[in-house]
RNA sequence: GGUGGGGUGGCCGAGUGGCUAAUGGCAGCAGACUGUAAAUCUGCCGGGCUCUGCCCUACGUAGGUUCGAAUCCUACCCCCACCA
């Protein structure tokens, strides 16, 4: 079995990693530890690149340690961040924390040998006393060591408080305190995560004499510049009452053909030759996108299930097949009305002409009143699939679809439905 | 505490009394081309309406001067630099 860096560097994931790392695994599996922020309820898929680090760690034999930071959510990470961050409630990191968890068990095997382990620093970090804290931990760093960090040292000119400051000894002492209690020798994180990951190892280092080691990942970025993860909506989130399976299979299959090797690698766990040969396949026809389907559907499945990806795949094949809708029957457009945003509206309403307007702007697909006008104006909206012209169109009974359902659509990719009774 | 600089639309950043819902760039949306891709070109991009126009809201906060203020005055809040 390889060990984990020489699995994560093959698929390119690894940006940086301490000197003694290989020398380390030479001598067996490593148990490595990556922190989560609790700053939402969700992870979005930006948090994917570690979380596959970890599960490859645990393919590799190694225990993987997720912490959730609920007690360093309480300070906030400086790194990357060019201001200083709203601090959350107490009660509000409780419950992102226990929400994150539950997403972590798609991609981690929470039983067996190397178990994963899901801890929350809030239980060690919460009983420390300050003096306690400045004599055990500050005492082995010099601020003119932590100013050399470049998460500090860029926030000289802009200013960071003295909470966020700190930062970097809270995470230093969790990795100390995970490398006694969970015997994790190795930390894992974004590429900014860097100098907090050092400052653990010259921790444990210091006081407890051991020798730990860092792996940090890329930050991805796509192939048009943008940051990864971000979709017309913002972040794209694992949690379906935020971003809805079908538009987290679009989210995928839409990857751009520069990007989709590189996500495949990052985010499936599919050996590099079927990649390869995917990669050919994906060559010889590149309008097929098979990569992108492929992708799509390897995550969807894992973070829907099977049932929910079934469900997505069919909704898009109506939507953007060669399917007559007017043809459709009513269980096929079912199947639609489950994936995308739907409106509803009384058949009294519908009997009475209602506003395009009004219902584009219900449904979703207009953020206001004026854009749903001047979308109308730039023909960017369809009803059933056919462009509409009239900026005062209405919706009437002749525009139902078997008996109850209205496709509307902005644009190639964006779709909702009014569903009435 | 002192001195100086600064807070503008999702972000960056112009604008120093009317021509400013506010130049420009980024991001975003749409149209054309295509492959539900990229690149390119074009249009849109605070909200509402009875829409070639009208009405709200907006330039840190609260007042004031003025026919008229993002632009001037006062107080306050916040940020930065240097000094103490």
């Amino acid at each position: 079995m390889s060990d984990i860096l020489a699995l994560l560097t093959a698929r390119g994931m690894v940006h940086d990693a301490t000197p003694g790392l290989a020398e380390r695994l030479s001598r067996g599996p490593i148990n490595g530890y990556c922190g989560f922020d609790p700053t939402a309820d969700s992870l979005h898929v930006g948090n994917l690149v570690p979380v596959m680090a970890l599960a490859w760690l645990q393919r590799a034999g190694g225990v993987p340690v997720a912490l959730v930071g609920g007690g360093t959510g309480l300070i906030g990470d400086p790194s990357g961040k060019r201001s200083e961050r709203p601090m959350l409630s107490a009660e509000t990191i409780e419950a992102n924390a226990a929400a994150i968890a539950r997403q972590l068990g798609q991609f981690l095997e929470f039983s067996g040998p190397t178990a994963a382990r899901l801890l929350n620093n809030a239980v060690w970090l919460a009983g420390v006393g300050l003096l306690e804290f400045l004599r055990d931990t500050g005492k082995h760093f010099t601020v003119n060591y932590m100013l050399q960090k470049d998460s500090v040292k860029s926030r000289m000119d802009s200013g960071i408080s003295y909470t966020e400051f700190s930062y970097m000894l809270i995470q230093a002492h969790d990795f100390a305190h995970l490398y006694r209690a969970e015997r994790c020798e190795l930390q894992l994180g974004g590429s900014d995560q860097w100098g907090n990951i050092t400052a653990g190892i010259e921790l444990i280092n210091r006081r407890e004499g051991g020798s730990a080691h860092g792996l940090v990942l890329p930050l991805l970025t796509t192939a048009a510049g943008a940051k990864f993860g971000k979709s017309e909506d913002g972040n794209v989130w694992l949690d379906p009452a935020r971003t809805t399976p079908y538009r987290f299979y679009q989210f995928w299959l839409n990857a751009d053909d520069r990007d989709v090797e590189r996500l495949l690698r990052f985010f499936t766990f599919q050996p590099l030759e079927e990649i390869a040969t995917l990669m050919a396949t994906q060559a010889a026809d590149p309008g097929q996108r098979a990569a992108q389907r492929r992708l799509a559907e390897d995550l969807t499945s894992r973070v829907h299930g099977a049932a929910a990806t079934g469900r997505v795949i069919e909704a898009s094949r109506i939507l953007f097949g060669n399917t007559d809708l007017g043809a459709a029957d009513e269980a096929v457009l079912e199947v639609v009305a489950g994936e995308v945003t739907v409106m509803a509206l009384g058949r009294a309403d519908l009997a009475a002409g209602a506003s395009l307007i009004d219902v584009l702007v219900g449904a979703g697909l207009a953020a206001s009143k004026g854009e749903a006008r001047r979308g109308l104006e730039q023909k960017a909206f369809a009803v059933n699939g056919v462009k509409v012209a009239a900026i005062d169109r209405r919706l009437g009974p002749e525009d139902l679809l078997g008996t109850r359902f209205v496709v509307l659509q902005k644009g190639k990719r964006n779709f909702a439905m009014v569903r009435v009774g």
